[in-house]
RNA sequence: GGGUUCGUAGCUCAGCAUGGAUAGAGCGAGUGCUUGCGGAGCAUUAGGCCGGGGGUUCGAAUCCCUUCGGAUCCGCCA
């Protein structure tokens, strides 16, 4: 730790002064201050104020005189302002190589909040009869860039991905392949996911309009999926299986990886249900209505809406009734009753491992799935059924154990729209699977390639057309994380296959391009850095800016996962590479004044690499050396 | 109708949790910068009653209330 240690220690030493003085303790901040008013900042005059009546400038100047920095030689002084506040300057001759040399370690920012704690992230979790778009992109990134943040501060984190394998979406395209005459091969070797979701799904309940039949047939094939041994049933186990293969191709190809797959087919077989069922009877979490509008149900008592059926008068769960015992599992509330077995080898050559019922002979793994806290990612839509979920969680365990990671959804742009055939009143518009309007992931993904590709192409004929490759896949997938990171959780993205998709600006590759003008100049020198002395030079605000950015990763990771908000470390990499890209306009590094200055920028450039290639890496973006 | 949420520059968004000093970026517009380590860049100019109104406070983009506008959820569907 370097930043967070820096204002821990400025903070203690404030309380301790305010001790000294006999004044009621008071929460008041230290932060890093804004560019004019020195390095660091501190507001506790102004909460003193009212207390001592006087005013936070008189109360500055008195306090100021108080501090001692004989143990902090990292701060040269403070300074009371005429504002009020207290204002700490950093001595950068010694901050320099406190930063820089803590920076090259291998754990740099890294933070120990977790004490290695269990905890489940589950995301993903799309239905397997279509192909993934771009909004189920944002669900996907969104959680992989959590469980990386959650990583780095030392929780034990396995990521799961549910597959609705059993609803009426299945029973959609399990008709179409049944009765509406699709063949279940592709025609022209199309991608499996795409098929089933852009042909079998939009055509099948396109014709449920004109032929009521065929929508009767739905319900009764929904029922058949759900008892294991019908044919019906295989045949869904053998669509989906294919679909989910295609899926995690195309989330391989953004680089996110899980440690288990989840079915709900099994989650229904399981039993899991019936126990939890007893559970929230024996613990009077819900209530059977004897009369009244659900009279005859079962009935989950929300407080200031209205309460939501659990089981119908005719004893069947309702939806809710499968999130519950998959919460609940997640928690471990109840005994585990799956087997494990590994599902394949993912394209980081990670197990990925599948639930099964089925008995499995060696016992190899009965693994430990299951968390503490879980953090369930899952768009804004579902906020009331995940607070319903939350609250039962809540009380089987503690407040906040299950966690509902809410975010809003992905629109389409209204050109965007019409770029694929389709009409809009609005400025944008809902995707919608069913509709047929949406935009996939893997188009996304290909397009933007091919023009990375023909970019840096043009720009590094040296290179040779697989090296091209390689910076366009790095340099696409960078790109549309990034986008997909970038923007708070409660705003909507709209996405448009233009704008959405620059390459200048506050883009993925502008930040990319800045590590790469770096290994550029690293590439050119014969010096071999040496991070022993020398540091003290660096001492213009082009440096100074740096430096201290690069200084606060550690405050940045903390403020990101104590809000679970993967924007701040976006923001944070676009920050830092800004002031590299300053510091590169100005400071020639290749051509410093002497030997040692040349060496001290050296190694500020090595910092200022690693500490944004970690940076990068929470986000699951690669940083290139050349593009 | 009820719940949740968003509203900041022409456009897209930071800042709001924990109120405080000059409200920041990007795009777009204007002007400069390449015999300099890669111009996917740098520098610079213009552009804001932080949706409106009220309140709390010494102090509000930030907290509370209200109002307007947009989004979204609200089935014995999944």
């Amino acid at each position: 730790m370097v930043f967070l240690d820096l204002l821990e220690n400025i903070r203690s030493k404030t309380t301790s002064i305010l001790e000294s003085q006999n004044y009621t303790p008071i929460n008041f901040s230290v932060e890093s201050a804004k560019p004019g008013f020195g390095d660091i900042t501190c507001n506790v005059s102004f909460l003193l104020s009212k207390q001592l009546k006087k005013s936070p400038q008189e109360i500055s100047i008195e306090l100021s005189k108080l501090y001692e920095f004989n143990d902090l030689p990292q701060i040269k002084n403070v300074k009371p302002h005429p504002s009020g506040y207290l204002n700490f300057e950093i001595d950068y001759t010694k901050f320099n190589n406190i930063v820089m040399s803590s920076s090259i370690k291998e754990n740099y920012g890294s933070l120990d909040l977790g004490n290695n704690e269990k905890i489940v992230v589950e995301h993903t979790s799309v239905n397997p009869n279509k192909a993934l778009h771009v909004g189920h992109i944002r669900n996907v990134i969104l959680g992989d860039v959590i469980s990386k943040i959650l990583k780095k501060c030392n929780f034990d984190v396995k990521v799961l991905n549910y597959v609705d394998d059993s609803g009426l979406q299945i029973a959609d395209i399990i008709v179409g392949f049944k009765y509406s005459g699709f063949s279940q091969d592709p025609p022209n070797n199309e991608k499996f996911d795409h098929y089933c979701g852009d042909t079998v799904y939009v055509k099948t309940t396109e014709k449920y309009e004109t032929d009521k039949q065929l929508e009767e047939k739905r319900h009764e094939i929904l029922k058949q999926i759900e008892d294991s041994s019908s044919d019906i049933s295989k045949m869904a186990q053998m669509i989906t299986r294919r679909v989910l293969d295609e899926q995690l191709k195309t989330v391989w190809n953004l680089g996110v990886f899980y440690d288990c797959l989840n079915f709900e087919s099994q989650i229904i077989h399981s039993k899991l249900w019936e126990k939890i069922f007893e559970k929230l009877k024996s613990d009077n979490q819900i209530k059977y209505e004897d009369s009244g509008d659900n009279a005859g149900c079962w009935v989950i008592p929300a407080e200031g809406e209205d309460d939501k059926i659990l089981v119908r008068s005719n004893g069947v769960a309702t939806y809710i009734a499968k999130d519950i015992p998959y919460a609940a599992w997640k928690l471990r509330l109840v005994d585990d009753p799956f087997s494990y077995k590994v599902f394949t080898t993912q394209k980081n050559s990670q197990t990925l491992y599948e639930t099964t019922l089925d008995v499995v002979d060696n016992d190899i793994d009965k693994q430990d799935f299951f968390g503490n806290k879980v953090i369930t990612v899952i768009d804004n839509r579902q906020i009331r059924l995940q607070k319903i979920v939350s609250g039962l969680m809540a009380k089987f365990k503690e407040d906040g154990a299950y966690t509902h990671l809410g975010y809003e959804s992905v629109t389409l742009s209204a050109d965007t729209v019409k770029s694929l055939g389709l009409t809009t009143d609005g400025d944008s518009t809902q995707m919608s699977g069913r509709k047929g309007l949406y935009v996939n992931a893997d188009t996304v993904l290909e397009t933007l390639t091919k023009r990375v590709y023909n970019e840096s192409k043009s720009r590094n004929e040296d290179l040779s057309d697989s090296e091209i490759d390689q910076i366009a896949k790095t340099v696409a997938v960078g790109t549309i994380r990034y986008e997909m990171i970038k923007p708070d959780l409660d705003k909507i993205i709209t996405f448009d296959l233009k704008t959405s998709l620059r390459l200048e600006g506050d883009t993925c590759s502008y930040i990319q391009y800045s590590y790469a003008r770096a290994a550029r100049i690293l590439e050119k020198t014969q010096t071999k850095p040496n991070f022993d002395s020398g540091s003290e030079l660096l001492s213009s605000n082009f440096e100074k800016n740096l430096i201290k950015k690069i200084a606060m990763f550690d405050v940045q990771v903390n403020d990101s996962v104590k809000n679970l908000s993967p924007k701040v470390i976006a923001r944070y990499s676009y920050d830092l590479s800004v002031a590299f890209s300053s510091f590169y306009e100005h400071v020639k590094v290749l051509a410093s004044e002497t030997p040692e200055l040349l060496n001290a920028r050296l190694c500020l450039v090595i910092s200022f690499q690693k500490t944004l290639k970690s940076a990068l890496g929470l986000l699951g973006i690669d940083a290139p050396e050349r593009m």
